[in-house]
DNA sequence: TCCGGAAATGACAGCGCTGTCAATAGGATG
DNA sequence: CATCCTATTGACAGCGCTGTCATTTCCGGA
């Protein structure tokens, strides 16, 4: 069957099979004749090398692993829903890889199994992948790290936030996001601006807090204690809190929630509440998930570009892979965010707007 | 370094190392001593054999490929979109994969190409996968299917339309569910109700527009040309064909979208022409997409098992490359789907009910 | 014309496993 | 106790490539 192996091509080309796999793999020194009669072998049989001989052979293995989180994966999985995030993880990596003739393969890693470092260990030995990609929040597990540094793998980390000297990484200033997005806010004209912690499990969860209590600061904004609330990045969860800070008699007239999937959350409770988004509350969030143009009204977010920072970090890894010394590479690239204002966040009320100074002055 | 190899293990134990080869791969007539040496070294050494040499030497690569089509990826990473379809997949496909000691692979067709054959042979020659999961509209690639019964690798179609008989699948029944969707309107006592069809692209589409179209003859209601409009999966299509749909003086009181980002579409649509939903018009869509339970109104669909499907595909493509003779192994799957009723779905406002036998008596 | 060195090519030994087949060890049989 | 059969284990040859090192070829310069 479709069984053509190296030895046919070099038959065919009447050279030796060593000089076929100088060809395929680009080596110097290779004369034009050489080449051309290796590549007019190869196509007409249609060859292409074996990913397992190679790898076993050789020093490559023509494999990019992307680490995933087992707990959240499984969680996802029990729930029937998708993973957006490494949908467009995926897709960027996929993409690339492709495009330079690798191979993305995903796997689950329990960062918190007392067997993670053997765990570890086992896929990389079984696997030999040529660079490894972290996914949030296995790019803050520094068990994961030592081992992939003893082995030499190269990896790159999205969106760390510890350890940040560490390897390569792909990130979004996180902080800064959260901070436009706040001055967002307060230049539509709210004063009092509710929050929504996410899922301290995440590093994002702090800097987008973070970005938000310094621009509430900055623009002489008081950060109310029972108006940030603490989430965990759900739906659920956004409702609750949203419930609970728009049940008092005094509500924030714009509440920003860490990830979109939260905000809809607080949408539900306003809209329980009897209370017009945008007309009565403002409303924002983080992320731009596919709902957030389809909700309504639609949902001001922050767009962060996962497929690019995912094809970002496969190129590195490529690069990584193929270049012999680890000069010169590119170790830390920041994506560009894009907040995208929608329907979902106005200026005030007037008459909430003006109640404001009049209770102060 | 963690490069432990079976020959590690085979001093370790005192063995050869086709002993511990056969300890790992649990065949028959290995004695309870053995057995218990080799594990007890594998144990301590924490030895994984190298999956590239596995699969050079034997006869499987403990590899599952899913084919995905590359246009729609494509298009995914352009829009910066996920595919929640394609994370849905995977992750049944990842979790089976992983509790059987397998691996899974994605590769992007694109069964347009020209040389759709060769690519494939390439895939296939270079991973030499177990088997191999097709997703639509793969699955009803011939070609596709040709090239890998021509290698003998086993494979999964999931929701194939066409050339039922050939290979194995796992489906739903789209038609029926679009059926019972139907009937759920009716019941509800709807009569005037419209269709938007998917992209003709998938098979899905026609199957849901003759579930559709039978419900509406068995309960007696007439499918009015202009009330069926073409559209393609898109929320904008969605928008369109709504709005088409509900411009006239007549318009229905209920539209069945063929999939909830065309739901959506439409209830953009609606909320710009002021109808309420379901106040003034029923919406339901299909997919149960993870913004259907965050709209509002909560929206009425189809929720099809993606995940259960993709890992009861991957089971049977294990236990076919672990079984000896392909007999007794199950080739047609059918997985069971929901109707969710949310919000979005109510009886028709009595005026407009009362309307209709008032126009026919 | 001959020589040294770089460029181009080939020969060959594995990489870490599995498949095949041979060898050895126990048991049951007569 | 010899014989035969089966359960168990091992020796060894590759799988299809790449890495290393040897060999051949080709030039420019003496």
């Amino acid at each position: 069957m479709g069984a053509v192996t190296i030895y046919d091509v070099a038959e065919r080309a009447g050279v030796s099979i060593k000089s076929v796999s100088r060809v395929l793999n680009g080596e110097q020194n290779v004369s034009v004749a050489l080449r051309a009669k290796v590549q007019e072998a190869v196509d007409a049989l249609g060859y292409r090398p074996s990913l397992s001989a190679r790898s076993l052979a050789g020093s490559s293995s023509y494999l990019i692993a992307a680490f995933v989180d087992a707990d959240l994966t499984i969680e996802h999985w029990r729930s029937g829903r998708g993973n957006d995030y490494l949908s467009r993880m995926e897709l960027g990596a996929l993409i690339e890889a492709r495009n330079s003739g690798y191979h993305l393969m995903i796997e689950l890693v329990d960062p918190g199994s007392p067997t993670l470092e053997r765990d570890m260990s086992s896929v990389l030995g079984s696997l030999k992948p040529d660079g490894v990609i972290l996914t949030p929040p296995i790019s803050d597990a520094s068990v994961v790290l030592d081992v992939l540094e003893a082995r030499g793998t190269p990896y790159v980390r999205l969106g760390p936030e510890t350890q940040l000297d560490r390897g390569r990484r792909v990130y979004m200033d996180e902080r800064r996001a959260a901070f436009d997005m706040t001055v967002h806010l307060a230049r539509l004209g709210h004063r009092e601006i509710g929050f929504i912690v996410g899922n301290p499990r995440y590093a994002a969860s702090r800097l987008r807090r973070e970005g938000f209590e310094a621009a509430m600061a900055q623009h002489g904004l008081a950060v109310r204690d029972d108006w940030v609330l603490e989430g965990d990045f759900t739906f659920t969860s956004g409702f609750e809190c949203g419930a609970r800070m728009l049940a008092g008699a005094e509500r924030p007239t714009a509440i920003f929630a860490s990830n979109d999937d939260m905000a809809f959350g607080v949408l539900q409770a306003a809209s329980r509440g009897g209370l017009a988004v945008p007309a009565d509350l403002s409303l924002v969030g983080f992320d731009d998930t596919p709902s957030a143009q389809f909700s309504m009204p639609q949902l001001t977010t922050v767009r962060q570009p996962v497929a690019e920072m995912a094809e970002t970090a496969a190129r590195m890894l490529i690069s990584a892979a193929q270049a012999k010394t680890d000069d010169g590479l590119e170790r830390v690239h920041q994506a560009a965010y894009t907040l995208i204002a929608r329907e979902s966040s106005a200026p005030p009320r007037l008459a909430r707007a003006a109640r404001i100074p009049v209770g102060q002055g």
